[in-house]
DNA sequence: ATCCCTTTTTATCATTTGTTAATTTTTTCC
DNA sequence: GGAAAAAATTAACAAATGATAAAAAGGGAT
């Protein structure tokens, strides 16, 4: 998914403007396991997923919570950085070798400030970020583990295969264990 | 809170912009128990509160989840309308009589074209609503549910007064009878 | 103050999920 | 290909939460 792709689904930007955008975007290539976003690092790029997928976690005492997963065309960010440029909560962590384009913060808010059509595209972007999160809140709300188990394979039926199971677990909110008995009981 | 303030905490905008956004608003006033936003139509407008509380929830089956709680200066929004323009999943119903500062998501989205400062404000308006919904979702991951209580207590000391036994349950994700339990064990 | 209706608490039992640990399966690397 | 490491499954018991029902407490209207 090239750059081009990834900033058109989120807000058409008149020709001239994209062209300055695109221009802000670097290309990088890491190897899977790099910790991308570290939560107490206040991290001053946006990564877009040009080709892999990464885990947004977050650490208590010494618990471990999966907010999200992203895969190709998704964005690895640090809502605290990017937002209130501060360091965070949010650690994310690549699961495969990714290629990402990467654009400081910035950049980004001076094309904000300077550009309504990418101040538009940045509302955009938030906007879609916001439904998301409201989704994953929502249906790990609903029903029981199992429900929201299939619901997950229905939606990510490749998410399976890419990621260990315990990172599916923590991010539904239940033991690695629990779900390996769920897997069990469906079959 | 006048409209003047809640939209200061969002993102300063250059006077003249923001008299005429301003002007868009109106303000109502509506009965407790009134349902402002229902899930199954578009919404066309959005809402800031003046005085008063409003709680979201979305229905499935005959399940119910509370989405998020709303005090004043928060906002009461049907995602999927501002966003999508789609009816959604969205219920907002009124636990008080509230005063009510109101604008049509036309005007709103016809000021994000014209005018930067407004698109910039659009742009925070839902970065804001993002950090908030990814801080529900990690909290309603992390730890026991007595915990969960025990944070939200403290984050949102008056809501507890204000708010049925019931909807708090259905907000932490546990029956009102588990809550009912959990506050007797804790004294 | 009293009655009615709603909300909250308490109790009991069933179900789900957590914890720990051992075992099996899969992956990685030499 | 085989050894070592990592991941997934299974088992047994403990703890937390759900479901249902009944009792107690609280609030509003007359």
């Amino acid at each position: 998914m090239n750059i081009d792709q990834i900033l058109d689904q989120i807000y058409l930007i008149n020709h001239a403007s994209k062209q300055k955008f695109i221009d802000c975007f670097e290309e990088i290539r890491l190897p899977k396991n790099h910790l991308i976003i570290r939560s107490d690092k206040v991290e001053r790029s946006v990564f877009f997923i040009k080709k892999g997928i990464a885990r947004a976690f977050s650490t208590f005492d010494d618990a471990e919570v999966t907010i999200a997963f992203g895969e190709e065309g998704d964005t690895i960010i640090s809502l605290n950085s990017y937002i209130l440029n501060q360091a965070g909560y949010e650690n994310i962590e690549l699961l495969e070798e990714c290629d990402l384009y990467k654009i400081s913060v910035k950049d980004l808010q001076s094309l904000f400030e300077k550009d309504i059509d990418i101040a538009n595209w940045g509302r955009k972007f938030a906007e879609q970020e916001l439904i998301k999160a409201e989704h994953r809140f929502i249906s790990n709300q609903l029903g029981t583990a199992t429900e929201r188990y299939m619901e997950l394979l229905k939606k990510h039926p490749t998410l399976i295969q890419r990621v260990p199971l315990g990172l599916v677990a923590s991010y539904l909110g239940i033991t690695q264990v629990s779900l390996s008995r769920i897997r069990a009981s469906i079959k």
